[in-house]
DNA sequence: TTAGTTGCAGAATAATATTCTGTAACGGAA
DNA sequence: TTCCGTTACAGAATATTATTCTGCAACTAA
């Protein structure tokens, strides 16, 4: 779909070459071992890089983890816009939430584990006021969409603050499951019986 | 409902009174900074006592976080068996699944918060065998569950790795955002609703 | 009693994160 | 082009933290 990766996108220009670096073995190091278990060394010896540089980039190791976090949300923010834009109906919407959200998990596993393994750290870490502020952002959008014309009636039955967790609630327990090889199929495999879940789930009677 | 608390009723006995103190102050600390930011010499402070002590209990530190993390697992379990040991009808046990799960979290919001701040450094760690054996085993018991006379021609037209993601899978998210202060209601205030979810998640048509 | 086992203390050590100082490359202004 | 401020990087020095080790006291079964 992309002919660039995601960290190309995120972090772009010559000038951040190294840096890209730093990024990808990071990335693979954390969710080789564990962020905990991770060494500032064990990076630096894979990049043939220093201290310094990574340091100097980053901050400490907690900035490199939100560093990768933050790249990661954003590029699934952009993949659920793309998909929002193009539905008008409520229906079509779930599915879209759905669809965007198992697709990016399948295509991007590595990100998908990653961010499942440092939300916690980064959301009571020094980056919680970015990471509230995007969550909260994120949930201003989805609650306009719901309440646009011809939409509104198919969640008014139910309070807003549930409704995010029936849309996505399956679809997130079944990629936590996949990433951990708990599961055989991916949830791309299956997402027309997870979108038509969320949507049974949200319907009335 | 219990007149003890979890700890109490996993290690009981006055020859293990350190240790649970240990627990106690411990589970405190990983909720209020995370398990990375304390230290063990945080947990020698707040226990009074000294590291020999901690290291003798636990062996390490990813000791002291597995045997609160398999503590909680097991209290999780007892009070879901004690639910799905009354339910008959398939749609008694959705439903038992459900509120068992959202009144344990609602019940032990600290111990829920460490699980789900613990379970990757766990499954990842020296314990992952243990983990992977635990999971079977509810696995394999809920499947024996559903294949029951009477209940198995509700489950028989999913794929049976989906089922358990589309029964807890909404009260898991809503459970989270809970506990991260992202909502306001208790997940144990929502049961039915999450509960009638889950049933017309994996019901027909 | 007594030998052995378990519970605990705290100093010593090891592993790791972070800081600091210096040097070179870079990029625009003169 | 030269000069200067800024950014990129290296690596030694330092600080923080986890873990080990040795010793002592309490308990326990014989």
């Amino acid at each position: 779909m992309h002919s660039i990766d995601l960290i190309e996108r995120t972090f772009p220009g010559r000038r951040s070459d190294l840096k890209r670096i730093i990024l990808r073995e990071a990335l693979a190091c954390f969710n080789e071992v564990g962020i905990e278990a991770t060494s500032i060394e064990t990076i630096r010896a894979r990049c043939d890089t220093s201290v310094g540089a990574i340091y100097h980039h980053f901050g400490n190791k907690e900035g490199l983890v939100a560093a990768l976090f933050f790249a990661a949300l954003e590029d699934q923010a952009s993949l659920r816009d793309h998909y929002l834009q193009a539905a008008d109906t409520a229906h079509a919407g779930v599915v879209g939430l759905v669809y965007s959200y198992v697709e990016w998990v399948t295509e991007q596993p590595d990100w998908a584990r990653f961010v499942f393994q440092s939300r916690f750290a980064v959301s009571s870490g020094p980056f919680k006021e970015e990471l509230l502020a995007r969550n909260k952002q994120r949930n201003q959008q989805l609650k306009e969409w719901m309440s646009g014309e011809g939409r509104k009636e198919h969640f008014s039955h139910l309070p807003a603050e549930l409704i995010p967790s029936l849309i996505i609630g399956a679809a997130e327990s079944y990629s936590r499951a996949w990433l951990s090889a708990k599961v055989k199929k991916s949830p791309f495999d299956y997402r027309e019986l997870l979108a038509e879940a969320a949507w049974k789930s949200i319907s009335l009677g």
